[in-house]
DNA sequence: AAGATATAAGACTCTTTAATCTTAAATTAT
DNA sequence: ATAATTTAAGATTAAAGAGTCTTATATCTT
């Protein structure tokens, strides 16, 4: 997998988030609800979440009506930004070989390629907000 | 990690068998000398390489000057053949996102973009053989 | 103030991948 | 034949990732 599997949940759950979102009264989505919807454990998905919190991206808030809610619009939360909490960057850092001593001055030949492959798909989720993927006619089947 | 440590160590492997391999003798590599080059762990070595003789990748050879050697040309073994048999495809066909109710028909934004982007990066891996990698002027230093 | 509801934090277990160790089988050299 | 060498096969251990469970803490409602 590409991605983890937990960054993978972290997604969905933020994508729900989204879509739950009430606008005007902006309350709080509770964990239970989201852990039901995604099929997941919902202690897990504590666990997956309080990295979110912790970085801002989303704010928590205990207590009955309490939950999780996005700290900005969907719009300007990228894919890569939550990417980069819960898998960090390593993905669109490390080499697919891992050939050590290997410098950029004496590459082996896969190296420009697979740094391209790398970046564009860098670019791909530093291009797609949550707003993006929760739009659309599309529904939002999360289960798994 | 887009590859597996195993798949990894495999590549390396048979790029190590590829140059050293004496082509009017052809005798064959001992594990022992791949595994000490590599610096990995001599029984480990010998599962994944097991691997690749189970697929005829390689040929091996018991007691003593047995060893490994390519079963083809390193011109003809591609590194995607490798990958196919220690990781299997799945790199090649999943989804990043693995929302499972999404079809063909309503996708989502990614869709289409990693679909292509992966298509691209199991190109590379069709394209380039052994031969490839192991040629060059570069130092193939594989120690880890 | 008390009880109910909800996230936070951390210990614990299960599964998969990575790595090691032991024994068996094949082959060569003496 | 016998001893040495080398891969094959499989059991075992270690580490990491995924998932569960327990306890603490905060907040609301009454
Ligand atoms: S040259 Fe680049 S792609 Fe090739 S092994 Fe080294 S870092 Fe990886
Ligand atoms: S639409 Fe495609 S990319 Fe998006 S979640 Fe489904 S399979 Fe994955």
């Amino acid at each position: 997998m590409f991605l983890s599997k937990s960054c993978v949940y972290a997604i969905r759950a933020a994508l729900l988030v989204t879509s739950r979102t009430n606008k005007r009264t902006r309350d709080f989505i509770p964990l239970q609800e989201i852990a039901a919807e995604l099929n997941l454990s919902f202690h897990f998905l504590t666990k997956i979440l309080q990295q979110l919190t912790q970085a801002k991206i989303m704010e928590s808030f205990r207590g009955p009506r309490g939950g999780v809610l996005l700290a900005k619009p969907a719009s300007s939360v990228y894919l890569i930004d939550i990417i980069k909490v819960v898998d960090g960057m390593g993905a669109f850092e490390d080499c697919v070989l891992g050939l050590p001593d290997c410098s950029e001055k004496a590459p082996c030949p896969l190296h420009r390629e697979w740094k391209k492959r790398r970046q564009e798909l860098r670019k791909m989720f530093e291009r797609y907000t949550l707003a993006d993927l929760a739009r659309g006619k599309r529904v939002l089947n999360l289960k798994n």
